[in-house]
DNA sequence: TTGTAGGCGTTATCAG
DNA sequence: CTGATAACGCCTACAA
């Protein structure tokens, strides 16, 4: 009755509920959770390394999924990857604590998804599993944004283009560079050079360096990430190459570090947090009906021009 | 029984314990919860501005808190501050979802920890309050952090200093800024130019331009957060002032932002794991028992001396 | 040492 | 439409 019941006189409900307000009274989640069988409380699992938590697509993952699951009042339980984080969200999940999980940025090493997958646990990536499973994922359509960056680059002129890429086993980084490498060959340039980076600072600057060694003549690159982007952008200046009049640069994700970067850049932005909404409405579907069908919810990126390219 | 109860046989453990393992079974925390009164949960409230939980500083926040919730199975649920969290959280806290709460970057005008206060809830700020409250804090040591930024520009020669602060209206703003400004005047150097930012890479820029204006001759530069740092030095650079031949500049935190400064950061560096480690730590002796005294704990910042000065 | 009953605060069910 | 009662799964006490 203190939950929404229709069948109650409305004298006697205003009774209860002035009752209620003046008593302060809130009902014990514990208890209802007991007989409810929910926790109201999903976790959001992330690797645990540095970057990505401090990474700025975090924030906006979390303002996301905040979105829609603060006004229903189920909590947002964070939890780093370590080396018995599977375990532990399995029996979280078991022992009632947890109603779902979204993983974040998995690594296709981990068992996780095929441990939450076989116990049949709400679950969903934020990104297309390396190998193929049946589980539900949102994701950025990469390659459309890899193409984007490709068209951004021939259009403004660049005659010799390049790319650096993420890291080539994910399936970010694969896809990128296939989208990106589809849409050159279509425009007449099918052998575009390319190194490879793992999305970090350093490694941008890294790719960076070796590839103005490898391609002097370059003077447009589209780098997989924004991070990497920032790393790249010293090495250039470096080396004497003014951005973008020299070397047009083109990013992936725009992240407050593409707004850091100077000259700002021009980059291919994901929805970030609409795609985390849409994850946490996907979890609380299947936390709703456990048949629920599996599903892949692509969202379009868009090229965000500044001044790098 | 399932618990650690030592009245039993061990031949008989031994047979349930097995059972235990081959069935999986796991105790419902619901139910447990239900007697107990934990929620085994506790809160971290964030202001809600973009940068916050996309800084740096907040990772190792997380992980610095998780390192001490993780092992004793205590979730850390994510709050960002929004129009109505107070309410939000006080009823968390009074429902049993949550046994108390970490304040991360609290603004004084929030009304929450006076709240929480009242309602004797545990809790725990990340810095000193604004206005002395009887409440538990951990805070690194400012005005220490401050001087050595002093001791460190004075000791490299630069005979024109002066500093960008944070905003001076919250504590850490204002104390930097204090412990730097005492630090020169020990030193024969009163009166120091001071522009005022707000954290922010941003108005680190806009205070560096101002800066330059204003005092052409400055030889070294105290900016209070790495943050602000990352936006200034590309404003030095385009005045063709080279860092640290003609500028020398510190920063403050030691975020990662540092790093991706170029050149690299010299900074003042808070220990925000240990920190953080300790504001769980002295939240869970308070859900342990009510009548825990309050304290302070201050930690010592670290001068980590890199290439900006 | 082991077994049993009662209660924790809800929701759900089933007569009245 | 209402009111009583049985779970929910665990812990604590008290008896056996």
């Amino acid at each position: 009755m203190v939950n929404r019941v229709t069948t109650v006189d409305e004298s006697i409900r205003k009774v209860v509920e002035r009752a209620i307000s003046s008593t302060g009274y809130l009902p014990n989640l514990a208890a209802r959770s007991l007989v409810t069988r929910r926790a109201d409380a999903i976790a959001l699992v992330l690797p645990h390394e540095n970057r990505i938590i401090g990474d700025p697509f975090f924030t906006r993952v979390v303002r996301g999924v905040t979105g829609i699951l603060r006004p229903i009042g189920v909590h947002l339980v964070l939890i780093m990857t370590g080396p018995d984080t599977g375990d532990q969200v399995l029996s979280d999940l078991r022992q009632g604590r947890l109603d779902g999980v979204i993983l974040v940025h998995t690594h296709q090493t981990d068992q996780l998804p095929g441990e939450l997958l076989r116990s049949r646990r709400p679950v969903v990536l934020s990104a297309r599993p390396a190998e193929p499973l049946p589980i539900t994922y949102v994701d950025v359509n990469q390659k459309a944004g890899g193409a984007m960056a490709a068209e951004h680059l021939v259009a403004r002129g660049c005659r010799y283009v390049a790319t650096i890429t993420g890291s080539l086993d994910r399936p970010p980084g694969h896809d990128r560079l296939t989208g990106f490498r589809n849409a050159m060959a279509t425009m007449g340039q099918p052998d575009v050079v390319t190194v490879e980076g793992d999305f970090t600072a350093e490694s941008g600057a890294a790719a960076m360096e070796q590839l103005i060694q490898q391609y002097p003549e370059v003077d447009g690159v589209f780098i997989a990430s924004d991070l990497m982007a920032q790393g790249a952008l010293p090495v250039l200046r470096k080396h004497g190459r003014s951005v973008p009049d020299d070397v047009a640069v083109v990013g992936f994700d725009d992240s407050n570090a593409a707004l850091n970067c100077d000259p700002p850049l021009t980059t291919v932005r994901q929805p970030v947090e609409d795609m985390a909404a849409e994850m946490a409405r996907q979890l609380l579907r299947q936390v709703e009906r456990s048949d629920t069908p599996i599903r892949a919810v692509i969202f379009e990126p868009v090229l965000v021009v500044r001044q790098s390219a």
